[in-house]
DNA sequence: AATTCTATTCTTAGAAC
DNA sequence: CGTTCTAAGAATAGAAT
């Protein structure tokens, strides 16, 4: 008996699989471990390959966040700059005050491990808001895939969007202009 | 000659490739195209199986979003809620006053367009946080690998952590407690 | 820009450490 | 938690639509 027959009586090799929750932990746990892996490997090739930026979150059972991301590090800073809306200028009727003038530097362990919440938080922001957007972009197309298929319609394909408060669902959404 | 030793012939089949830019445009738009989807579908897996958050998303070299998210979506709003931290509370020595106190129901199409933006803003800013940790979490340990894979040490892999301005590199830094 | 077809390459389930 | 081994299963390059 060479080995690869030894290895079939012991089970090696990959079997088909449903695509459901694994109930058992442990073996959750394994899959969780190796499927994450694969997911930051294809999200590094489809980065290099094509130039694109791509960013993957992911929050584990335990709620513990495993990042990858793929732009070139220049200055974080400067993403942090202009980036959120300034409540102070509400009154004037323009809506393009936008700001983020956090001192960074001035900053203590306490404030900064805020920030690091508030970046889990935005993960969630966005999250929701593309799923939001994959429930509601079909335009009543294809609702039957969507039942079928779990990662059916989860891209913004439109040419221009934008995010609107849908106030028949009380949700946000991203829709096409 | 049957249909198999035809398509031999003709090329079809995968072939190996090198991870590296692909300068072709429309070989890497149609490269683009199957692995975001291959991408977004291991994603929808992961979550499924491992019943747990995921959230990826992709810029196009054209500057498209596409995004793929996976918690279910209750109230995104909430998620806007106790986020930002509130300047105007800056003479109060606590650092515990964040707030993201939006009316986005009061809001135009302008303002609303300009949210979307800053969703992909922030976007960059996690990206680059994780691409920071990415560089830097290693502890020295083995940065031959981080060379030679280009997807090494992706992950916040620490049972904590905080957000933390690094002087010494003028950047900004996810590192372990 | 997205899809189809198919040979080939890549990923991963199960078992064990 | 993470990794290793290996064969069965899944993803995809290239060409064409």
């Amino acid at each position: 008996m060479d080995s690869a027959e030894i290895n079939k009586k012991k089970g090696k090799g990959r079997r088909k699989i449903e695509i459901k929750r694994i109930e058992e932990e442990q073996k959750r746990q394994v899959c969780f471990s190796k499927r994450r892996q694969g997911l930051f490997k294809k999200a590094s090739e489809l980065s290099t390959l094509c130039g694109v930026e791509v960013a993957v979150v992911v929050f584990s059972p335990a709620g513990k966040p495993y990042f990858f991301g793929q732009p070139s590090v220049d200055h974080v800073l400067n993403h942090f700059l202009n980036v959120v809306p300034n409540p102070s200028n509400q009154d004037q009727p323009t809506g393009e005050s936008f700001w983020w003038d956090i001192d960074l530097h001035s900053m203590g362990v306490d404030e900064l491990k805020q920030y690091e919440e508030i970046l889990a938080k935005q993960q969630s922001v966005v999250t929701e808001a593309a799923q939001q957007c994959y429930l509601q972009a079909p335009e009543g197309a294809a609702m039957e895939q969507i039942e079928a298929l779990p990662y059916a319609y989860p891209e913004v394909g439109e040419d221009d969007y934008f995010l609107c408060w849908q106030q028949d669902y009380d949700c946000l959404d991203i829709v096409p202009i």
